[in-house]
DNA sequence: GCAAAAGTGTTAGCCCTACACCCATGG
DNA sequence: CCATGGGTGTAGGGCTAACACTTTTGC
């Protein structure tokens, strides 16, 4: 990614289209996802987001802004939604932004490429949590996992893509079963569950949810895995290659 | 739409982004698209397609491009997919248009705008072919329904969008209850099965066909239709207002 | 009355749900 | 041997698939 807003030109990237992800993370029982807070004063956070190479595939310009923040190639990803209304630009966000850092005014000008309305390609990632090593861009001040019911304050329409993200997460999760994605290598079934209650917000039965999962023949056990605790060590379980 | 490829220009329109629409309407038990031949020598069909003016949501927009062909408004549409490979360009089309269209050398330089790499964003619309009135724009020769099963030679990834719209169609169909969008006003419970029969490609059984459609309770049953046929007269519907 | 097509009923099998029970483990 | 939590079995209910039967219509 260049520099700055002041290299971004339509030579290098398609103009007023960008990609917004949303990074899926699981652990201790909670679904995250991972956003950098701007470089900024002020309470500003985004999502993680980059624009096209004129000789990119939209596919592949996704995949370079997921690996440039998370430092793990391969990612799985879904692009899920367009959001194209008419309204969706920086401009607010600029003017509050110029507001509280009074040191980029005058330079204004040079970030007309980015104020302009833009059209964004929405996709979201799903991640071990565990591999991933988040990464500042030049843009971030810092970036962090936070509890999807926790969401601080984004720019835009962060939320709204969020939101989005999650439903097509979940309409897709029993389909194309994409679970592992989120876990470590190994797991044991009340891993499996929780996350799948974490995901889809309800309970399931301990014994129900075992059968399903193993009927759908996915999982490959593994050894026992002994916790110390009093009572039946659970198996660990791994999914199957295809 | 402006008259001509000429008068393109981001002032107008955002660049290297279009839409491209999948009209699919119903008729004597066949799916069928609504698609243009190019106003060329040669055998080039397309997909109804367009561009996003710069203060337009790209949903209006797309409403606005269909509107232009069909004629009719508030059509249900679906986003569904975008298409963004790098090499998609109509640069290899413009070639081999010109190699066919002579007369257009020479004016190459203007198509500039349009011979651009594009990103396409993929919308599907369910239609009454009834009230359709197809409409060619500056740049159709005519424009006509297919089945989508004889579908013409189409330009760039053209059957590919078809495709993939389908499958969109079919993983829609029984969730949000759109089959109405297909048929007129009122119709009989066997024409709604046909229409099932069509889209996913295989048999139901006619009782339990009926059963399901019922026990949706989506349906109002009207009178009877008398077609004359030496049998029993099937019962009209129509789905309930919402 | 008969053929054709529509409407309705009915049973068997399947899957999911809920509950029950058994087993391993460490203290 | 007991408390804890994991693994497995099973009966009941609801849904669906497959078949059978009844009704209506025009000739």
């Amino acid at each position: 990614m260049s520099e700055s807003y002041k290299g971004l030109s339509t030579q290098d990237y398609i103009a007023q289209l960008s990609i917004d992800c949303v990074i899926f993370g699981y652990q201790n029982g909670l679904l995250k996802v991972l956003v950098p807070k701007l470089n900024f004063q002020g309470d500003f956070w985004g999502l993680p987001s980059g624009f096209i190479y004129q000789h990119e595939d939209v596919d592949q310009a996704a995949q370079r802004i997921l690996e440039d923040r998370t430092q793990i190639k391969d990612i799985y990803l879904e692009q899920f939604h367009v959001f194209g209304n008419a309204h969706r630009n920086n401009a607010e966000f600029m003017s509050s932004l110029l507001a509280q850092n009074p040191q980029l005014q005058g330079s204004q000008e040079e970030y007309d490429w980015f104020v302009r309305r833009f059209v964004s390609i929405g996709y979201y990632a799903l991640v071990d949590i565990k591999k991933v090593k988040p990464q500042t861009t030049y843009i971030d001040e810092k970036i962090e996992w936070v509890d999807i019911n926790q969401l601080p304050n984004l720019i835009l329409d962060g939320k709204a893509i969020i939101s989005k993200a999650l439903l097509a997460l979940r309409a897709n999760f029993d389909d194309h079963l994409v679970g592992y994605n989120l876990l470590p290598e190994t797991f044991t079934m009340k891993e499996l569950q929780n996350l799948y209650e974490t995901i889809f917000d309800k309970p399931y039965r301990r014994n129900n949810f075992q059968k399903m999962m193993l009927d759908l023949n996915i999982l490959k056990r593994l050894e026992k895995q002994f916790t110390g605790a009093a009572n039946k060590a659970p198996y660990l379980y791994k999914f199957k290659e295809m």
